[in-house]
RNA sequence: GGGCGAUUAGCUCAGUGGUAGAGCAAUUCGUUUACACCGAAAAGGUCGGGGGUUCGAAUCCCUCAUCGCCCACCA
């Protein structure tokens, strides 16, 4: 057994005891076990970006994951941890096309084979460099198993969805009006937008007999409704399909009068004109009334024929001069200057979206949620924290229908094939063909791509081989838990709970545990621009990976929204690392010893009892919680009490043994670690596969006490020295009527000297325990009694107080409080009063 | 506009009805058989404000304030 160094180095382990385990196959599901008919424990890895690198939410998210992998693991689960990656189109799209601007290069110029050829030669450069960088953190996947969301086998499970979808009627082409990117050149779906508050004039007009309000009048050209409440008093007189002739911005037009409850009364004038094809509550409106829309700005956001003299403008620079001109045909009412609203962005890019109308793919929502919200109502699916159930429910409620198609050329086509030259024309209707393989004739394929969502809603069973009724599909799914953000609840785990009931038949996985989002410690967003990005790689090279995991872990509760990381809790759980490493080193330093005193039974029981705390807490997720536990235990009583008392009396083979169940606690938590020291201690069995299971051991109430008479005195004759001035170095003599506990080890640990008889000067100290200790010393000075006396007086003052305050609770507490809790505080108030009476002594012993 | 969460020691956070806890930082002391990435001791808080329920509230209820997030969306 080589000697351990004086410090943990993670460097010198981490990446070869990956390898064992590795090689070991424990990564794998243990097929014995399922054989044997042990439920598996399945998690799929939320694929990320395969181009994407590890930042601090993955690094916790994968924490969290590889905890309970491995958790389950040794408690003899078949386990199974699947990986792999997302083709991510939206991004390695705008990276590609990025790239080929640089060499000067369009992608129309290189034409689409070329284009998805170097896409995959970019995948292949940077692919999966992600997935090395959780192996860094220690992560357990079954790498055999990795899955791309673009292999040939997820292809045809993105297909035979697309057609089962579309057999069943929930797939359909419809003219509706979508989010439009200009600058991307593809749509967006509501979940990808985000809105930015932007100040922009608000003008008024004068349109016929109304006054209207706009921020846009760049898309007025068309507008020839009028719309307003039903119940306004103030536009009575007009009905439903009036029509009237108003003067506008390039001549007259006649507008008609539509009734509708959607009006804000209480908004400005309580009158607005419509522009059906570029808003989506236009278009809400035009859609309920039959009326007509026509197109105003078109897809690179230029003003088309119908704005007359401003046709081929760019809208931002448009505005303005529309609005001067209505000022100068007098139909300027006033401006508002300091209006506010929302402007819509793609959160891919920042570009700003045009709602446009356009015949695009949808899936009809409205069956598919049914089951999904069923699911998530009868706890089928649970969440955890639970808020998110209502939250999941109300939004699946509302859930619009889903554009499914992108015009951008990364990602998955769609099995549909156009007779050629019908695509995007008044001739598609009855010109297509569902199908994943091109039909006869002249045909070709639809060129847009599916929304990214669209294939990783599949995940959790396209990974396992569906649509082919594969032994993965049979033995893992549903799979147990899915870890993820709360950012992706709507876009990404909505989708795989509808689709996995859809196609699958039942629920993708059993809980949904939703983990707070890491922000820097100032409250802000990690970013790198903001520079408050910190990078999980740099820490684990600086404080290794279990630190890294355990710090994170010692932070954090899942009742939290966001963590306000604190880089210094990755550092004192590397101080931890290195205190279990001592520990080792200490009790290979330590001669066998096989007498067992009141110390070993205690940490024996304490040890059992934290066993089955911890297993209760990852059962229930709460992993902080567990790893405070842990932390707690193993430096507060095992290190500081017992490893101190062992060094002096009680079982090597005792405190070998606990710190044996330790290695094994902390091993989900602190894998690496762990591991070397199981292997240091002489097992010959990796620790990773080993069962979790820790011996019973009966709390013996006698041992309890002792140990807390034990480091009452210690404590006290520490405190004592402070107060009397006794310098830590020395030795003092206490006396003992023979009833102290462990004699030796007391006077190695409080450095004291027990006496049977009292000489010279006697002090007395109180113990937190009852009773008082005595001590003598000879050269304690004048001024340390002094100070030794003002102490105890204030610790007297205080105790009287709490007396006092007790005694009053009680009072009111009789006959109103149940008689047991009456009873516990007058339990309190004797345990105070001993204390004052000890105090009292004390004070009388020091003259 | 609707909702969720947070507000406790200088900082990051535990603490779901019984007189407030930890880590880090700061203070004092200490190197006897692991660890200075250590040990010991002491200090530090009217638990965001106000109101209520209760014998008793950091904890339950109401309300206000501040911060963060989510959803809807303003013509």
């Amino acid at each position: 057994m080589p000697a351990l160094s004086a410090q943990y180095s993670p460097k010198d382990h981490e990446q070869s005891v990956y390898k064992k385990w590795e090689d070991s196959g424990a990564f794998q599901p243990n097929e014995e076990l399922l054989k044997q008919g042990k439920k598996p424990f399945v998690v799929m890895l939320p694929p990320p970006n395969i181009t994407g690198v590890l930042h601090m939410g993955h690094a916790l998210q994968d924490t969290i994951m590889d905890i309970l992998v491995r958790w389950h693991r040794m408690k003899g689960e078949p386990t199974l941890w699947m990986p792999g990656t997302d083709h991510a189109a939206l991004p390695t799209n705008k990276i590609i096309v990025d790239q080929l601007f640089a060499e000067g290069k369009t992608k129309e110029e290189i034409g689409r084979a070329a284009f998805i050829e170097k896409t995959e030669k970019w995948y292949e450069k940077t692919g999966a460099q992600i997935l090395n960088q959780m192996k860094r953190l220690g992560a357990s996947c079954d790498w055999t198993r990795n899955r791309f969301t673009m292999d040939t086998k997820y292809v045809q499970a993105v297909n035979e969805t697309f057609l089962s979808y579309y057999k069943k009627g929930y797939i359909y082409r419809g003219a509706r009006i979508v989010n439009w990117d200009p600058k991307t050149q593809t749509t967006v779906s509501d979940l990808e937008i985000e809105y930015k508050t932007e100040k922009a004039p608000l003008y008024t007009f004068r349109y016929g007999p109304f006054e209207i309000s706009t921020a846009r009048p760049e898309t007025k050209f068309g507008d020839k409704y009028v719309v307003m409440h039903p119940d306004d008093p103030r536009y009575a007189q007009y009905a439903h399909g009036d029509t009237f002739t108003a003067p506008w911005i390039n001549g007259d037009i006649t507008a008609t009068v539509i009734k509708d409850e959607s009006v804000d009364m209480k908004f400005g004038t309580g009158v607005m004109t419509i522009t059906p094809w570029h808003d989506l509550t236009d278009f809400a409106i035009a859609e309920r009334h039959n009326l007509g829309m026509e197109q105003i700005i078109d897809f690179n956001g230029k003003l088309l024929p119908i704005a007359g003299e401003f046709a081929g403008m760019n809208i931002a620079a448009a505005r303005p001069k529309i609005a001067e001109k209505l000022e100068s045909l007098g139909l300027l009412i006033s401006v508002d200057a300091k209006y506010q609203h929302n402007v819509a962005l793609n959160d891919r890019g920042k570009g700003v979206i045009e709602p446009q109308v356009m015949r695009q793919w949808f899936v009809d929502m409205s069956k598919l949620k049914e089951e999904a919200i069923a699911a998530a109502e009868n706890d089928q699916i649970r969440f955890i924290p639970p808020r998110w159930k209502s939250h999941f429910i109300d939004w699946m409620e509302h859930v619009h229908d889903w554009n499914i198609n992108r015009q951008i050329w990364l990602g998955h086509r769609l099995p549909v094939w156009w007779k050629k030259g019908t695509h995007g024309t008044d001739q598609e209707d009855g010109n297509f063909v569902v199908s994943s393989e091109k039909p006869e004739g002249d045909y070709e394929q639809d060129p847009d791509t599916l929304d990214t969502w669209f294939s990783s809603s599949l995940w959790p069973f396209a990974t396992l081989g569906w649509p082919d009724a594969t032994d993965d599909l049979r033995n893992y799914y549903p799979t147990s838990v899915l870890v993820t953000a709360r950012e992706i609840l709507y876009l990404w785990v909505a989708r795989m709970i509808f689709s996995g009931l859809e196609l699958v038949h039942d629920i993708p996985f059993r809980d949904v545990l939703i983990h707070p989002v890491v922000l820097a410690k100032n409250g802000q967003r990690m970013s790198k621009s903001l520079g408050t990005g910190i990078d999980p790689i740099e820490l684990i090279e600086a404080h290794g990976a279990d630190a890294t995991r355990f710090g994170l872990m010692h932070q954090m509760s899942f009742d939290m929204q966001q963590m306000k990381f604190d880089p210094e809790a990755i550092r004192a759980a590397q101080n931890f690392a290195n205190k279990l490493w001592n520990i080792a080193r200490l009790l290979d330093e330590l001669k066998d010893r096989r007498q067992e005193g009141a110390a070993d039974m205690w940490i024996r029981a304490r040890a059992y009892q934290v066993s089955q705390e911890v297993g209760a807490m990852l059962a229930a997720y709460k992993i902080g919680e567990a790893a405070r536990l842990l932390q707690d235990f193993v430096w507060y009583e095992f290190a500081d009490w017992y490893l101190e008392i062992v060094k002096k009396e009680g079982s090597t083979a005792v405190a070998r043994a606990v710190f044996a169940d330790i290695i094994k606690m902390l091993h989900p938590f602190m894998p690496h670690i762990t591991e070397v020291l199981w292997e240091h201690a002489g097992n010959s069995e990796l620790l990773i596969t080993s069962p979790w299971e820790f011996a019973e051991y009966a709390v013996s109430q006698e041992a309890i006490d002792t140990m807390r008479v034990f480091q009452s005195v210690v404590t006290a004759v520490r405190s004592a020295r402070i107060v009397f001035g006794i310098p830590m170095g020395s030795v003092v003599e206490i006396y003992s009527d023979a009833s102290l506990p462990m004699p030796e080890t007391l006077e190695a640990l409080a450095r004291v000297h027990i006496v049977a008889e009292a000489g010279g000067r006697m002090r007395s100290y109180p113990l937190s325990t009852g009773g008082v200790i005595m001590l003598y010393a000879a050269e304690i000075t004048e001024e340390a009694l002094k100070k030794g006396r003002d102490r105890l007086n204030t610790r007297a003052q205080t105790i009287t107080a709490k007396i006092q305050a007790t005694q009053q609770i009680i009072e009111s507490m009789r006959g109103r409080a149940p008689e047991e809790k009456v009873q516990e505080k007058q339990n309190e108030l004797a345990r105070l009063q001993q204390q004052l009476q000890d105090i009292d002594m004390s004070r009388g012993l020091l003259k």
